[in-house]
RNA sequence: GCGCUCGUAGCUCAGUUGGAUAGAGCGACAACCUCCUAAGUUGUAGGUCGCAGGUUCGAUUCCUGCCGGGCGCACCA
């Protein structure tokens, strides 16, 4: 379903045209699609409605084009021209004066210009990174934490009230090879004997060393312990350690997580068994070879999936079967999880275990993140956390900014892969969109601090009167694009798409860039049109501000 | 082999859920600072939207089959 558009022209065009309809007794056919047209040529805006009526009228569609043209023109004050086009598309073109009182839209919301109440306060529960505390986070969580982050702004935006949590998977087999990686450090860093497992069985990375150095400076004695005590004791103080390392890097990265949601404790705490039980009331469990199965075929699934396994011990599938229904019983609405790409093949399966759930299948999406190729001058860096050859995001973060990085991961697609190059994220050129659109936001900035040196100053609220002088292509074209913003933040938010954001950012940049070399806003001779322009850009530089902020991206006053 | 996904300008990618003559940046070439920030602007060149069918007023978009790349197919997490 398409959302239904908050931007005042379409409001406008909409309600004009359903009554001319009507009155044509025709029926509002829920296909109509009024956007702006490719070619700005042709109108600000376009809609397909003569076209889809054109058989229950039993009318050519380039006519029934033609009569709602004129009939729009006749009923519409707004709208200054509109004329049938092409096979049958009505174009129209509103008035000049309409569209400046986009500035006052802007003026009056401020921070808030752009959001909307589509969301209409839905709950949701938006998971991302919960990368397990083994080790540092890489670029790869680094790009899945720029997508959640912004997406839970975006959603927020949109109207829907946003949770965001990290999962931490603190039990299970990972935290024992830490807890033991740790464990055999320390005793090496003492000379004691020590045999390695095999390649695959433990972490390498030389934080570990650093953890297991650490810990023997609070505690010569550590390598006393027996085995068994001395890994558990290595697993917890390590998995704080690198949790702490990892919440100081997401913080670094401006990325917010309000929850954090341990997995030991929800199995502790017995949600494995309830979620079992709400599955095998609604009779899609069974027993087969000592195992405890979950029939996840019937409901899409390649395969029936093992929740425990034949020695006792409960599958990945199975937590988070539980982690999943706890989400649910919290009350959110609606579950979005973000996952690496790598992960797709369990889509499937976790759909299946929604669906058992009795939910509908709207309450639960994914959004899958590429893998992210770091690359150094053209070249390839491995990132692979066992052998500790990997680039960190910290390390990343610290050599090109928050700023340059989570535009690079917000500028593409989340699900397709991402080359990240690291002398190219540090040039200021295109391939770096984020100086352009930031450029952009402290051009204006710098306009406004001139026009203030001058003694110019603009009322918080511009008067309708005092934007007369916004009479240009190139005005119209920036009142367009802002008036806009909100249905873009819809669409993206619709389509869990935050890269929508930058592509109009970038847009919108272009067209201030273009803008700014054409006209000078600034007149020493014309008060009037130096006021409205600056109120012009003042509002362009509001939404910049806002977009940027959606995208978790500095908006710099100079550069 | 099965499933998912992608294939658009030389390169990197958009394409608003089926609309009109398919866009942007980079790279190339050529113009713009006595003037509010040149991290900028303007112009030119560049395309069989992987291939072949189908659905309809209309397909880059939806369906089918091929070709090619990525990923996934555990009683792992």
């Amino acid at each position: 379903m398409r959302s239904r558009s908050h931007m005042r022209a379409i409001d406008t065009l909409r309600t004009a045209l359903k009554a001319i309809i009507e009155n044509e007794r025709l029926t509002w056919p829920s296909k109509v699609v009024i956007e702006p047209p490719r070619d700005v040529t042709f109108g600000d805006l376009s809609v397909n409605a003569a076209m889809l009526l054109a058989r229950e009228a039993k009318t050519p569609p380039r006519a029934l084009a033609e009569n709602f043209a004129s009939k729009l023109m006749e009923r519409c004050p707004d709208i200054a021209k509109a004329s049938a086009a092409g096979p049958g598309f009505c174009n129209v073109t509103f008035t000049p004066e309409f569209w400046r009182t986009t500035v006052a839209e802007v003026e009056a919301a401020g921070d808030a210009y752009g959001t909307t109440s589509v969301g209409a306060h839905r709950r949701v529960l938006l998971e991302y990174v919960s990368a397990n505390p083994t080790g540092p986070l890489h670029v790869g969580h680094g790009r899945g934490a720029a997508v959640g982050d912004s997406l839970a702004r975006l959603l927020r935006m949109a109207g829907y009230t946003v949770d965001t949590e990290y999962y931490v998977n603190d039990a299970g087999r990972q935290m024992r090879l830490l807890g033991l990686s740790v464990w055999l450090r320390a005793k090496e860093l003492c000379n004691l004997p020590v045999t390695w497992p095999a390649e695959g069985e433990y972490y390498k990375g030389d934080y570990i060393r650093d953890i297991a150095r650490e810990m023997l400076a609070a505690d010569p004695h550590l390598t006393d312990l027996p085995d068994a005590e001395g890994q558990e004791r290595c697993y917890t103080t390590a998995m704080h350690k690198i949790l702490d390392g990892i919440k100081s890097d997401l913080a670094d990265f401006r990325v917010e997580h309000r929850l954090w949601f341990s997995e030991k404790t929800l199995v502790e705490g017995g949600a494995v068994d309830t979620a079992f039980a709400a599955l095998s009331n609604a009779g899609h469990t069974y027993d087969k070879e000592h195992a405890f199965w979950f029939a996840t075929e019937k409901l899409g699934d390649d395969k029936d999936r093992v929740l425990r396994k034949s020695d006792g011990s409960l599958t990945y599938f199975a937590s988070d079967i539980a982690y999943h229904h706890d989400k649910f019983r919290r009350g959110y609405d609606w579950l979005i999880d973000v996952w690496g790409a790598d992960h797709h093949g369990y889509v499937p399966r976790m759909r299946a275990a929604i669906a058992a759930m009795g939910k509908p299948q709207e309450s639960f999406s994914v959004v899958l993140i590429q893998l992210v190729n770091l690359l150094r001058e053209g070249k390839p860096v491995s990132m692979s956390t066992r052998a500790g050859t990997f680039e960190t995001l910290s390390d990343v973060i610290k050599e090109v900014g928050t700023d340059a990085a989570r535009f690079m991961f917000l500028s593409r697609k989340s699900d397709s892969p991402l080359d990240f190059d690291l002398d190219l994220v540090k040039q200021r050129t295109m391939d770096n969109p984020v100086y352009y659109v930031q450029y952009a936001h402290a051009r204006i900035c710098a306009v406004l601090r001139r026009a203030a040196d001058r003694g110019i100053s603009l009322p918080s609220l511009t008067p309708p009167a005092l934007l007369s002088p916004l009479d240009t292509a190139e005005d119209m074209a920036l009142l367009r694009k802002i008036a806009g913003f909100g249905d873009m933040l819809c669409a993206a938010a619709q389509s869990l798409g935050v890269h929508h954001v930058s592509h109009y950012l970038t847009e919108l940049s272009g067209l201030l860039h273009s803008y700014y070399a054409r006209h000078q806003v600034l007149q020493e001779n014309d008060q009037p049109r130096s006021m409205a322009r600056l109120a012009l850009l003042r509002a362009v530089g509001q939404v910049l501000h806002n977009g940027l902020f959606v995208l978790g991206v500095s908006a710099p006053e100079s550069m």
